[in-house]
DNA sequence: CTTACAATAT
DNA sequence: CATATTGTAA
């Protein structure tokens, strides 16, 4: 990527280096020249496309620019978001030029550029930057501001998504590596389970993930902070059996990873490229009955958990002492064969089973299971970053394919307000019957038209989830004690990543009828990682491109 | 403003 | 390599 002071100086690399740029940036205000002229002269030498960007978002000159050619118009406080998709126009002509190949690395091929054959792809940029108007945008740009702006993303290391895709690989090759170093996991017992992953190391994992492009710092981040997930899980399950329980609890584990390598399998492919998007649609599967919104699961699975053991949660705060990571035993088991779909299939078979009681507590054993399944979903919370980003049509596909597949939604969302909720829990007992009614009142419009408000995706809906759950569980239990208050709290944080376990709870819950109610969340919960395509960019770009 | 994630430092 | 800290994004 280049970057000019200057329009002319722009122009002139443009025209010495033809074929040498992919794409050119300008800003309307410029020193020497005018961005719209700019844009004339680049479309009438040369065939690239060209965005334009300004702080002034006058329709008139948003206007202006498009009909002189620009193929987006952005305004200035510029996002990553915008910045990601903006190489649909490039692609969008290359593909006439048959020129594809390898564009599907897509992901960061895009803004790092790989200098492949193709010289590369260079953006210029021209900007007078106006930081000033922005939030945070950076010191960086302060500095140099034309080039900031264009440096500072590119430099930018690419976060690494860790996609349910990614999350399934990592899972597998965590479970292999355990597998085979204890070489009998035949048993149960955490003993075994913890060697193992005592011995795991993001090394080996690296390697086994076969990830070209994820380095060894990526999987140890990714461990860390499933290892934490693991011991969460852990003290849950001891905090249910502490003593005897045992069983249990460590046959849920393993589901749970089996329950992932099951999702994997169904993944899409393409991910690799980049899309961990979508992927899941499996668990969603699982979850709903019919319907789409798995999120809503999830949230459900709140309330089911507080049902399950309220007084527990008392006892939660000050849980066991016990080791601490003594969960990673459990999970050590991955003894179990991990790819293993059945356990899907077992968690299916739970919710029916569920199901019937769902009136009012289901209960127990579940949990377990539960809190496994929730394991498996961790992958999925970061899909939406940068580097999946930018492939992104699939998303769409989903929407329209509702459904057959209705199920893709993504796990994510559940995730991160895990911990939130747990901290809001605790107030909640106060708020909940007013939460139920906002809740309640937003509810009607997804019920009415699921898909389609998926796809309309809430963003915002973070804090409405929260409140959501809450008063699903409230709904569910308005008695609820402080005991049961308590769970609830508790209980989100095990939720870090769950998402089947709870679907499936929440279903036995809501079937008694509180569905109605509750779909409403579920929906919201869909919105999936609909962000990248905005609605207009979406539009614009062409289906038929990914399709090729 | 908070939470959660991934990166980076220790 | 494990854990703690930091920086960001939602």
């Amino acid at each position: 990527m280049t970057t000019c002071g200057l329009a002319r100086d722009a122009l002139n690399l443009l025209r010495e280096r033809k074929g040498g740029y992919d794409i050119v940036i300008s800003d309307v205000y410029m020193p020497d020249m005018d961005g719209f002229k700019l844009l004339e002269l680049v479309g009438l030498e040369m065939d690239l496309p060209v965005i334009m960007m300004s702080v002034d978002g006058e329709t008139s000159r948003v206007m202006k620019g498009v009909q002189h050619g620009a193929c987006d118009y952005l305004l200035k406080p510029i996002r990553m978001k915008e910045l990601r998709n903006i190489w649909q126009h490039v692609f969008r002509k290359k593909i006439h030029e048959v020129r594809d190949i390898e564009i599907l690395e897509g992901n960061e091929s895009f803004q790092m550029t790989r200098n492949g054959s193709d010289q590369y792809e260079d953006g210029h940029v021209l900007c007078g930057e106006d930081l000033t108007s922005i939030n945070k945008r950076k010191h960086f740009e302060s500095k140099h501001d034309e080039k900031d702006t264009g440096d500072s993303i590119s430099t930018k290391k690419a976060r690494v998504v860790w996609s349910v895709d990614l999350h399934q690989k990592f899972v597998k090759a965590v479970n292999q590596i355990g597998f085979d170093t204890t070489s009998l996991p035949s048993f149960d017992g955490a003993m075994t389970g913890s060697v193992c992953l005592a011995e795991v190391g993001p090394k080996k994992i690296l390697d086994m993930m076969n990830v070209p492009w994820l380095t060894r710092e990526n999987v140890a981040s990714h461990l860390q902070k499933y290892r934490l997930y693991l011991s969460r899980l852990q003290k849950e399950n001891d905090f249910k059996n502490p003593a005897g329980g045992i069983k249990q609890s460590d046959s849920p584990l393993r589901d749970s990873a089996g329950s992932f390598g099951s999702q994997n399998s169904i993944n899409l492919q393409h991910n690799d490229v980049s899309n961990g998007s979508y992927i899941f649609s499996g668990s969603s599967l699982v979850v709903h009955n019919g319907d789409p919104r798995s999120h809503d699961s999830d949230r459900k699975r709140l309330v089911s958990t507080p049902v399950e053991e309220p007084k527990r949660t008392l006892t939660v705060n000050v849980p066991n002492p016990r080791i601490p990571r003594s969960s990673q035993m459990e999970f050590g088991q991955p003894l179990a064969p991990p790819q293993s779909e059945v356990d899907f299939g077992a968690l299916d078979s739970t919710f029916p089973t569920k199901y019937p009681w769902c009136g009012i507590q289901l209960k127990k054993e579940h949990n377990p299971l539960h809190l496994n399944d929730e394991f498996s979903h961790l992958p999925l919370p970061g899909q939406k970053q940068l580097t999946q980003a930018d492939y992104p049509q699939p998303a769409p596909a989903i929407s329209s394919a509702p459904s057959s597949t209705p199920s893709h939604n993504e796990y994510r969302s559940n995730v991160n307000h895990a911990r939130s909720t747990a901290i809001a829990v605790d107030s909640s007992p106060i708020q909940t019957k007013t939460d139920v009614a906002n809740h309640q009142a937003v509810e009607p419009n997804s019920k009415s038209t699921p898909s389609l408000e998926n796809q309309g995706f809430n963003m915002n809906s973070i804090t409405e989830f929260e409140s959501s759950r809450k008063n699903i569980n409230l709904g569910m239990l308005p008695f609820t004690t402080l005991e049961e208050d308590l769970q609830v709290c508790w209980v989100p944080g095990d939720c870090y990543m769950n998402l089947g376990l709870q679907n499936i709870e929440v279903l036995e819950y809501f079937d008694p009828g509180l569905i109605t109610d509750v779909p409403v969340n579920l929906n919201d919960g869909l919105r999936f990682d609909y962000e990248f395509y905005d609605p207009t960019e979406y539009s614009l770009i062409d289906q038929s491109l990914f399709i090729a």
